[in-house]
DNA sequence: TCAATAATGAAAATGAATTGCAATTTCATT
DNA sequence: AATGAAATTGCAATTCATTTTCATTATTGA
C-alpha cells in the first residue's frame, strides 16, 4: 500500500510524466468539473462552459476529460445514451449506478456484499476480475409518483 | 402469468403483427445467429455469414438483428468494445457477465443473492427496477496461465 | 528574449449505426 | 400461372459521436 494521491497531485504527476504545460482554460474545465461532480456528456459539459467561458471550444472540453480519464480523476460510463459519459472519481471511492429512464437521474450506491459475491463468482471461474459495471435500469421514486398521478 | 412462447412462435406473433414476410435469407440468418448462441457484433456475424451465403448483404444483417432485438430474441450488449454486441435470450433465462479482456471471452453466470440484494438496493432508494447490466472484467483462467507462462 | 514544445480552435476524418431508394421477391388473390 | 400490393434487399448515402489534423497561439525553461 502506498500513500495515494490527491486529484491536483495526481494531474501534476501526470503533467510532469507527459511534459504537459498548463493553461487557465484547461485549468478552468476541470475545476468546473470536479467541483460540479455529476455525470456529464462530453456535449453537456461544453454547453455550461460556453456560458461561463465562450472561448473555449468543444475540442478542449473533449481533450481535458480524455486528460482526467487517463490520470484516473474521470471514469467513464456507457448508460444506453447515445453519448457517454463522464464522473469525476472520488479517492477510495467505489459505487454503482441506479439510472431512471424517464428524467435520466443517476443514483450512486454502494453495497459491500454484492461486491464480495462478484468476487466470489469470478473465483469460481478462475477470473481475475479488474473492474466492473453494475447498473439498475428503471424509474426513480419521483417519476413513479407523477406517473401514478398520471393514470386515471 | 400467461404462457410464455418458443422462440419461432414470438417470432411469427411478431411477422403477424407488424404484417412482414418471410425470406431465406433472413431465416438463414436468424437461424445462424440463434444456434450458433455467441456474442456477436453486426460485423462479426456478417464476416461468418459471408463464408456461407456471399449473397447476403451487411444491411440484412443488420436489420435481422435489428428484428430479433425487437421481438425480444436478441438482446443487446455494449463491453466496451467499439461496437454492440447482439445475443440470443433464452426463454426464462437471465444472466450476466464476465469478461475477459485479454481474449475476449465471455462467460455467463448467474447469482440469485446478487440479483435479491440489486432489488434490495433499488427499493432503499424508491426505484423500480426494469432491468440491470452486471459486467466484470477481467482476465481468464485460461489468459492468467498464459500470462503467468511469460513472466520470466 | 528565444526556441522548443504544448495547447487551442476550426475543420476534416473516422467509424459504427441507420436510412433512402430503386430493384427484387413474396404471397394472397385472381 | 399471372397479377399487383406490400415487404425485402443491396448499395450508397447519411447521421452522429468521437477523434484527429494542422495552422496558430501560449507556455516555459534556458
Ligand atoms: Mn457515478
Ligand atoms: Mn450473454
Ligand atoms: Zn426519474
Ligand atoms: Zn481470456
Amino acid at each position: 500500500m502506498h500513500k495515494q494521491s490527491s486529484p491536483l497531485e495526481k494531474l501534476s504527476e501526470h503533467k510532469a510524466r507527459f511534459g504537459l504545460k498548463s493553461s487557465n482554460k484547461r485549468s478552468f474545465i476541470i475545476d468546473y468539473f470536479l467541483k460540479a461532480d455529476r455525470h456529464f456528456t462530453v456535449e453537456e459539459l461544453y454547453d455550461e462552459i460556453k456560458q461561463k467561458k465562450p472561448e473555449i471550444s468543444y475540442s478542449t472540453v473533449y481533450r481535458a476529460l480524455k486528460l482526467l480519464a487517463e490520470c484516473k480523476l474521470a471514469g467513464q460510463c456507457t448508460f444506453g445514451d447515445s453519448a457517454s459519459r463522464y464522473e469525476p472519481i472520488h479517492q477510495y471511492e467505489h459505487h454503482d449506478h441506479l439510472i431512471c429512464r424517464r428524467c435520466g437521474r443517476i443514483i450512486e450506491f454502494e453495497n459491500d456484499k454484492i461486491e464480495r459475491l462478484q468476487k466470489d463468482v469470478a473465483r469460481r471461474y478462475g477470473f481475475h476480475v479488474s473492474a466492473h459495471k453494475l447498473e439498475l435500469y428503471g424509474m426513480c421514486r419521483k417519476c413513479r409518483k407523477v406517473q401514478k398521478g398520471q393514470r386515471q
